[in-house]
DNA sequence: CAAAAACTGTACTTCCGGTAAAGTGAAATG
DNA sequence: CATTTCACTTTACCGGAAGTACAGTTTTTG
């Protein structure tokens, strides 16, 4: 990584971090070069405006999900054979992973980009959606491996029950934000493992 | 109501959409004063400054919200008197008012207070955390009526559960607007609705 | 060593939140 | 009927933040 990839990832850094406590209208562009030890005119070197800045924090961050989720139920998959066992053993880690980290789940961009539409151009926009569908496709694959073999006890729209894994974060986020209580978050994941045992466990009656 | 409380709500009207579409540090005084057609001193009369604003917007909010939860579940409570057909009569009542909305729901001033910390002073969040725990008890004390009657067929924690209903919402609301699909949210709700029927109904196995 | 990359420095513009203080018309109050 | 209070307007100003312009300087790299 060159000296100005680097610079780069150190201002993404110090303004993922403000962003995610703050919020975007509150990160000023002084407190990020001030932190990073920059000029203005640095700054703006990488960034042509705060839309851009936008842009790659989104960018990166939906990568580095992306990336953690693929570990994740890759792992669960390691670890059970059974398409609807791995879906659960996946939760539970998720759960998990959700759970240990100390001052809680730090916010989710897209949701901050939701509720500051106004600051982001219509590529934030298409971006932004774009990994939701991401995350509804990835989830709905899933789904469907399991009601090949579980046929599920109750008539749901798989795609909508994708969407409910990525509904459950958004919401156990705001809800842990709004309490101040970091667990809800991995207790909100957990339930809806409950709803996945009950829905599709043949053991559960 | 005098002429003060008329100005006053009249320029809460205009804040609240702009700030439900764009984001609160989006929203700026200029343009609230220029559509509300006031000038700048007559804003500050009424709202010493934005957080006041917040705290005012959001105060409107909650109690709106509350008393359209109230007028909702007690209508379910008078179509049915088990309290799970009552909580699940509500349900759908409360997904097809949200599938109703035509332009989708426009967002949730609590999550939006989540996103924006720092504008908000410490009234602010509290004014918040209480009414996501009004919530909870709300939905706490329906639950508890219903186990009365109904073993859940899982072991769940009926305070987290009661949470769900927030968290379903909220993160509804998160993904109707990312997906730009207003049809999400119903159908989020109208899963946890599902999700209640397994925990809950003798009937399904 | 030369060129390109990665900045610094200075100066300026616009918008926004917020303050200060004097003034004004209408309506309530005594 | 006079006076006070309410609900503003007018004018002028301040500081912070986003962003521009552009010339100059250091650092890296081929």
């Amino acid at each position: 990584m060159g000296k100005g990839q680097e610079t780069r990832e150190r201002l993404m850094d110090i303004a993922e971090a403000s962003v995610l406590t703050k919020g975007f209208g509150a990160t000023s562009i002084d407190e990020i070069i001030a932190a990073a030890d920059i000029t203005k005119s640095g700054f703006f070197y990488h960034f042509k405006d705060k839309n851009q800045l936008a842009r790659a924090l989104l960018q990166r961050y939906v990568d580095r999900e992306d990336a953690l989720l693929d570990d994740l139920f890759d792992r669960a998959r390691e670890l059970h054979d059974d398409p609807l066992h791995a879906f659960l053993i996946g939760l539970k880690l998720f759960a998990e992973m959700m759970a240990d980290l100390p001052n809680g789940h730090p916010g989710c961009l897209v949701a901050t980009c939701c509720y500051n539409e106004r600051l982001f151009d219509s590529d934030v926009r298409e971006l932004n959606r774009k990994s939701v569908l991401s995350w509804r496709q990835r989830f709905l694959t899933e789904l469907e491996n399991i009601v090949e073999i579980y046929p599920p006890k109750d008539d749901v729209d798989l795609e909508a029950l994708a969407d409910m894994v990525s509904g459950t974060v958004e919401g156990g986020i705001v809800m842990s934000k709004a309490l101040e209580q970091p667990e809800v978050l991995a207790k909100q994941i957990m339930l809806f493992r409950s709803y996945a045992k009950l829905l599709f466990l043949p053991a559960y009656n």
